[in-house]
RNA sequence: GCCGGCUUAGCUCAUCAGGUAGAGCAGCUGAUUCGUAAUCAGCAGGUGGCCGGUUCGAUUCCGGCAGCCGGCUCCA
């Protein structure tokens, strides 16, 4: 019996019955078999040997389509799996991911990690395996028989995922001595894998989640062909080479986590002792242990100050399991041999005092204060990027109030009690510094700007007519984020956001939202950021509010991504507890990506603060309320840019501009003179007045990617300007002085809303009616 | 916070197996007056992240802590 087989072109042909998306690709070229990996079988991604019945219509998936992509690397997977399990007697294999990025990985539990030595001998052995071209085959069988089959595997992991599938029936591929749970598909054989690279391996909870296990995570990346294999590592490569952290360094444009020697041993030298331990912080205030643990460390220490100075929760699991960190500093100098011993000796005696009381360690150790230290996650901008700060603070200012926003201002702590009014406490502590005691209250260093906002909003009654009010701040926070997630500018624990928050009346909804994507677009064009990718997250599991109020809201979000032309994905479920949002993610020079702008709604905030405004019948009534952040973190879009430009700034942004080398120091005064005129007109220009070559100049200017440098000469001088090269390399020749100042001056024009987009941005409602 | 790795001069990196450290660049001094990515010479610079342990002796071996890097998780 012969079946009708339907090519993605419209085209038909005939097969015999069984005939497997592998005989068919062979019968176009076996230059495709070859490189086909799977096949789409009336919308479904199957194995390529899998013997089609009936009329059907089919499309044969190469790797460089995202679903020929996810089965290659999973394939990879099975490999790298199946090397794990010949290397390591036991090992207990788990699973990999369900959809892949770039990265393919598969979770193992050996008992201990793996050493860099154990992944290259997985991926030698996984070479091996290929090239033993180990075919992949596809078994159903149902769930109960799965089960027993795993167990005699010895695999324990397997037994945990059946139970969260709901289908009776499920599917085993095997290949070589490998047997995994899996729901396909894969390649025909191992043989086919040809380009690939293990990454490292890494620890990784099992199931995501950090009461469970830590298994050992090995990743890797796999691609069609060598070449592609290549241009990935090459472009990890161009990534390395853009580091925000080099060029950062190598350009002085700012500092984070540095650690500097201290200056002078001074003659009081200061010492910290640290006393911590479990407690349960519910039933056992840290604050109970202060004045034992002093008492007992002044009288260890006699010749010392020793001082509270306050307590670290260091543990933000949840409120059971927190560990109080005291902190004490005992100034006078050094301990001596016989100091360090007592204080061991009541380290030991703390420690099984606290078992007795608590059932809980506790240590003692004291630490000689040796580094001038800032903090993990806190940033010093040095001058030049402080400067290119500054230009982005300058632009923004501008640009907010040239369609329509006003500029505010808050504190950077604020007490305990506000956070708990605005939800903080309950909803956000996990993220918050802990609190400091000030005359006997509680004070917080704000996460977030939005309560202070908030409060301005309550200091007097609104009107209808008030609305929107919208109110942007560059707003210092400071979130506790866990160490091991910090990241250069990328991830800090202090950072500047430029914040905003529109107040309106329900029926300016969509207007705002409307002008805000709007103005988005723009600020982030004008930075040099042209693509992004568009997310919707609605409402999750866990939320505030009203339903119908969520759908609205949703409704008003998609609405104007789609007036705007913004395509968007939908993140179902990924929305704030206290309202739906739109994000905006970059893509830079290389394609990657970054989430920046969020625009939030929120139905919580104003019912909280019970935010009212007297509405046209002189009634009272709720206002909205929206979040905003454009740049998101002005250290975050730091780095972003840093890394997008490679550390080129476009001329407005560049710390320099421009800088003129004379060649030797008879042409110095010239290239002064060409200088001040620079300045005259706004531009950020220098000399290189060092006796040095020209070449060393030049490399020197290159390096700190100066866009602009004057060569000053014989030739320059006699006519009265400068030879201009480009950072490109480009020569641009001789340019009069007149013509160089305004072929720079239009260069480094700092960019702007122009009079249509200030109009399309809506300063209407601007006039009060 | 968890898992692994790393931490030597301002930066980039050496020091084969435990015997108290070297180079290039940067810095300082001097010479050189030079045309599109590095002129030469000299000087100075380090209680090898911090605190302990083992050892006759630790940068090297072991432990604790801190920081960084790559992941988990989370997010601007």
């Amino acid at each position: 019996m012969n079946i009708i087989i339907t090519f993605p072109d419209g085209s038909k042909k005939e097969f015999a019955s069984g005939v497997t998306p592998l005989a068919i690709a062979e019968s176009i070229s076996s230059k495709l078999a070859e490189a086909v990996v799977a096949a789409r079988v009336d919308g479904q991604v199957v194995d390529l040997t899998r013997p089609l019945s009936g009329d059907v219509a089919i499309e044969l998936i190469k790797p460089d389509n995202p679903a020929g992509f996810d089965v290659l690397r999973h394939s990879a997977e099975h490999v790298l799996a199946t090397a794990v399990i010949r290397l390591f007697k036991g090992a207990q294999v788990t699973m990999g991911p369900r959809h892949h990025d770039e990265e393919f990985y598969y979770d193992f539990d050996i008992g201990r990690p793996f050493t860099p030595e154990d992944v290259e001998k997985i991926e030698a052995e996984m070479r091996a395996i290929v090239a033993e071209d180990q075919p992949f085959t596809r078994e159903e069988l149902p769930k109960e028989k799965a089960r027993e089959l795993f167990k005699q595997l010895g695999q324990r992991y397997k037994d945990e995922i059946l139970d969260w599938i709901p289908e009776p029936t499920v599917t085993v591929y095997r290949n070589g001595d490998f047997t995994d749970l899996c729901r396909g598909p894969h390649l025909p054989s191992t043989g086919r894998i040809k380009a690939f690279k293990l990454i490292g391996s890494a620890g990784a909870y099992w199931r995501a989640d950090a009461s469970r296990e830590m298994l050992q995570r090995i990743s890797g990346i796999a691609f069609g062909s060598e070449k592609e294999l290549k241009d990935h590592l090459t472009k990890l490569e161009e990534a390395k080479r853009r580091d925000h952290r080099k060029l950062g360094r190598e350009l002085e444009l700012f500092l984070v986590s540095e650690r500097f020697d201290a200056h002078e041993p001074e003659p009081e030298e200061a010492i910290e002792a640290l006393v911590t331990g479990r407690v349960h912080f519910a039933s056992t205030p840290a604050f109970e242990w202060i004045e034992p643990t002093l008492a007992a460390i002044r009288a260890a220490l006699p010749r010392r100050t020793v001082n509270f100075t306050g307590v670290n929760v260091s543990s933000h699991r949840d409120d059971s399991d927190r560990i109080p960190v005291l902190r004490l500093e005992c100034f006078g100098p050094r301990l001596d041999a016989d100091e360090q011993k007592a204080l061991r000796a009541l380290g030991d005696k703390l420690l099984a005092d606290s078992r007795e009381r608590h059932g809980t360690p506790v240590d003692l150790r004291y630490q000689h204060r040796a580094f001038e230290d800032i903090g993990p996650g806190l940033v010093l901008w040095q001058p030049k990027g402080g400067l290119v700060r500054t230009l982005m603070e300058d632009f923004w200012r501008r640009e907010h109030l040239k369609v329509g926003y006003d500029i505010v201002y808050s504190p950077h702590i604020a007490k305990s009690d506000l956070w708990k009014v605005s939800g903080h406490l309950g909803f956000y502590r996990e993220s918050m510094y802990s609190p400091m005691n000030i005359d006997g209250a509680e004070y917080i260093a704000k996460p977030m700007n939005c309560p202070f906002h908030v409060m301005m909003f309550k200091s007097r009654k609104r009107s209808y007519r008030d609305f929107p009010m919208r109110w942007a701040e560059l707003g210092t926070v400071y979130r506790y984020e866990m160490a091991g997630v910090l990241h250069g500018l990328m991830r800090v624990r202090g950072f500047t956001q430029d914040d905003a928050h529109i107040f309106a009346r329900p029926d300016q909804l969509d207007s705002e939202v409307d002008r805000l994507l709007g103005f988005v677009l723009h600020i982030l064009r004008s930075f040099g950021f042209t693509e992004f990718n568009a997310y919707l997250s609605t409402r999750p599991a866990k939320f505030v509010g009203e339903i119908p109020d969520w759908d609205r809201a949703e409704k008003a979000l998609a609405e104007s991504a789609h007036r705007l032309g913004l395509k968007y994905r939908l993140d179902q479920g990924a929305g704030t507890f206290y309202g739906p949002k739109i994000d905006l993610k970059i893509l830079d020079a290389i394609g990657r990506e970054w989430q920046c702008s969020t625009v939030q709604l929120d139905f919580q905030l104003p019912q909280r603060f019970g935010l009212t405004f007297v509405n046209r019948e002189g009634k009272e009534e709720r206002p909205f309320m929206l979040h905003r952040a454009l740049m998101g973190s002005l250290e975050r879009f730091f780095g972003i840019m840093i890394e997008h430009y490679a550390g080129a700034f476009p001329p407005w942004l560049s710390p320099v501009q421009a800088i003129a080398l004379p060649v030797t120091d008879r042409h110095r005064a010239h290239a002064r003179a060409i200088v001040e005129q620079l300045r005259a007109v706004g531009l950020r220009a220098q000399v290189d007045p060092r006796n040095e070559k020209l070449g060393y100049k030049i490399r020197e200017a290159q390096l700190q990617k100066i866009p602009f440098m004057l060569v000053i000469g014989d030739k320059e001088v006699a006519a009265d300007g400068a030879a201009l090269r480009l950072r490109s390399g480009e020569d641009r020749g001789l340019l009069a002085r007149a013509a160089l100042c305004d072929l720079l001056v239009e260069q480094c024009r700092i960019p702007g809303a122009s009079a249509d987009q200030v109009k399309a941005l809506g300063i209407e409602d601007y006039a009060l009616e």
